[in-house]
Order: C-alpha cells, then sequence, then structure tokens
DNA sequence: GCACATTACCTCGTCATACAAGGCATTGCA
DNA sequence: TGCAATGCCTTGTATGACGAGGTAATGTGC
C-alpha cells in the first residue's frame, strides 16, 4: 500500500537528507532512489520533490550545483555539514515519534 | 521533546481510536488519557482534539452520547463496530509506514 | 461569600506542506 | 517524424493540527 500524502507530512525532509548520505544526486535521481530504497512504497511526485529541495538548500542543509555532465541539465544536490547534523536530529526525533505512537497504538 | 504538529497529521485518527479500546471515555479525559499513555509527549491540545473526535463521529468511527453524572456535561465517546475495524486497519498502516520510513531514515 | 483554577465543551482563522496539474526543453528510440 | 523518458520548474488546492478565543459549571483557598 503506498503511503498516504497526509501521514507524510513533516518526515520528508529526513528522507530526502538520508538518501544523500550516499552521495550526491539530482532530483531526477532523488525520486529514483527513494522509491528503490522503500521497495516501491515512497512514489513521490515531482511536485512534492522539488519544493522540497529548494527548502532544504535555503535552509542550509543541501548544498546544489548544476552539472552539464552528458549534455543534460541537472542540479545535483549534496549534504552539507548542517545538513549531516541535521539528518542525527531526525533520526532521533524519528525513533521518539516511532516509540511514542507505536506505544499509543498497541495499548 | 515534545512531538511535532506536521509528523502528528494523519496519524491522529488511530490514536484517538486505540485511546477509547480501554472503554468509553469523554474528549477531556481522551486528552488525558493520551499524555498518560505517551509518558507526556501527546500534549494534544483541545483544538486538535474535539474537532477530530466529531469527524471520527461524522465516519461512523465513534458513537457519542451526552452525559450528565455528576452534573457536569460531558460527551462520551465510544468505538464502534467499525472503529474497530478502522482501527485494526490503522495499525497495519502505521507498521507498514513506521518499517518504511525507518529502512530509509537507516539507509 | 468571593476570586481563581480546573474541568469541559466549542469554533474560527492561520499555517505548513504534500501533491496534482501544467509548462518547458532535451535526449533517445522506433 | 513522433513519442516516451529524462529533467527541471511553478502555481493552486486540500488537508489537518493548532492557537486563540469564547462559554459555563465545579472545586478550592482565603
Amino acid at each position: 500500500m503506498a503511503i498516504d500524502a497526509e501521514e507524510l507530512k513533516g518526515h520528508l525532509d529526513g528522507l530526502l537528507l538520508a538518501v544523500l548520505t550516499g552521495g550526491p544526486l539530482h532530483g531526477y535521481a532523488v525520486i529514483e532512489a527513494l522509491k528503490a530504497r522503500s521497495g516501491g512504497e515512497l512514489a513521490l511526485s515531482e511536485g512534492t520533490v522539488y519544493p522540497a529541495l529548494h527548502r532544504l538548500e535555503r535552509e542550509g542543509l543541501l548544498a546544489s550545483e548544476w552539472s552539464s555532465e552528458s549534455g543534460r541539465r541537472r542540479r545535483v544536490y549534496s549534504l552539507t555539514r548542517r545538513g549531516e547534523r541535521a539528518l542525527g536530529e531526525r533520526r532521533a526525533r524519528w525513533e521518539s515519534f516511532a516509540g511514542t505512537i507505536g506505544a499509543v497504538l498497541a495499548a
């Protein structure tokens, strides 16, 4: 079952940061990587991912560079130092969040 | 760390259904029960919970009754049969969601 | 008896955000 | 030559949690 838009809210940024720990990727490749890493569950649209990447760059968690390799115009994103730290916080927050929700749901 | 508004989106309904498996509760008590069961992490406001309870009742997952016991006017909510089924689905969805997000974040 | 916190309900407006829809340009393939 | 895929973008919409504000009764301390 594909993931619902509403349940994803607030959790997207961490996913984007996480997928970039494997090395820089351009936007389109980020979408594919998320799909691959989630077994197809995370089939995010461009209208979701591109604005989020812009936001993360604006916040200084990502840096981007235009690349004309292979003739095609691509914007390649990479994690900044601050982005790495933020990812650490995101992971901790997720553990806490998932623990809380899981506990209440199971009760 | 208290739970953020955005990350909770889409997950609240399941929590409300779950907290009512212990028996009927009125709205204010639902808020307290969630706080207690989450170790204080889920400190939800009335502006969050009351509309959600109304929505769930409108969807037929909860039923409510006015109670004047103790002189105080209270609306007591209980799970319907459909609500119980919906809770089962919510729990399954949560497992799937948490598994997917957790896997991508950890990768 | 009086002030004030607590219990208990409600609604309205605001904000953040995921997404659909639409547009543009290039490459590659049938 | 047409059409899919790659690759980028923006705008508008819907959703949903929350803050702020309102009402009223009960309980408590002085």
